[in-house]
DNA sequence: TACATTCATCAAGATTTCTTGATGTGTAAT
DNA sequence: ATTACACATCAAGAAATCTTGATGAATGTA
């Protein structure tokens, strides 16, 4: 049967937003704060000693982290708390899924 | 002296492996010459008229690709045909997959 | 042999991305 | 009000990546 060109709803991400999650994740330090985010929300200062990083380093690749979509935050108090977005992640895996259709054809 | 990283053979890649799969595709013609061959193999003078790429450029991209293992090439006679390594992708999707397991545990 | 075709590779410049240190903003404690 | 803390943002330099045009290697053709 031919590929079906219509999807569920979490699926069909379009190229560019694929590419945006790559790309950010194509990084050595922010995949190392995805990894240190995966068992749950950490706040900056956290990750900072975790991690041994400056601090505006730190904030940097949170930010693009964040642009992409993979990151949300939460403010409380003085701490800024981060969270992964597995929705992000579902979505570029079901990103693959589609790609890996398209060729077993 | 293959000292080889204990992992079943499909399933787990190393953090390292799975980043250089991202930073591979995180690039638009990187990504326009994986959707190109998801169908089927081509060669490189079919891509450089499809994708309207300057031939040296091309080749650059297809070198990065291949030394991702997302793609292998094939010679026959005059011309070289690149084809797409469903591997790697499912690499990528199960080292994705594993990250989704660590953050609902 | 001579020549054209296909593709890889190289060096130099252009562009993008990352890092660093300094400064700014908001919050809380004294 | 002053100070300390947690974090974001900025500008400038450093580093990585990409692009371009030229050249080279291999294959096939006249």
């Amino acid at each position: 049967m031919a590929a079906q060109p219509q999807a569920p709803a979490s699926c069909c991400i379009a190229g560019d937003q694929a590419r945006a999650l790559l790309k950010a994740l194509a990084d050595p330090i922010r995949l190392q704060v995805v990894e240190a985010l995966a068992p749950g929300e950490r706040c900056v200062c956290e990750l900072t000693e975790q991690l041994g990083l400056a601090q505006s380093k730190l904030s940097f690749h949170l930010k693009v982290l964040k642009d992409a979509g993979l990151l949300s935050d939460r403010q409380q108090g003085r701490w800024t708390y981060y969270r992964l977005q597995g929705r992000a992640l579902e979505q570029l895996r079901d990103w693959l899924d589609q790609l890996m259709l398209c060729r077993s054809s």
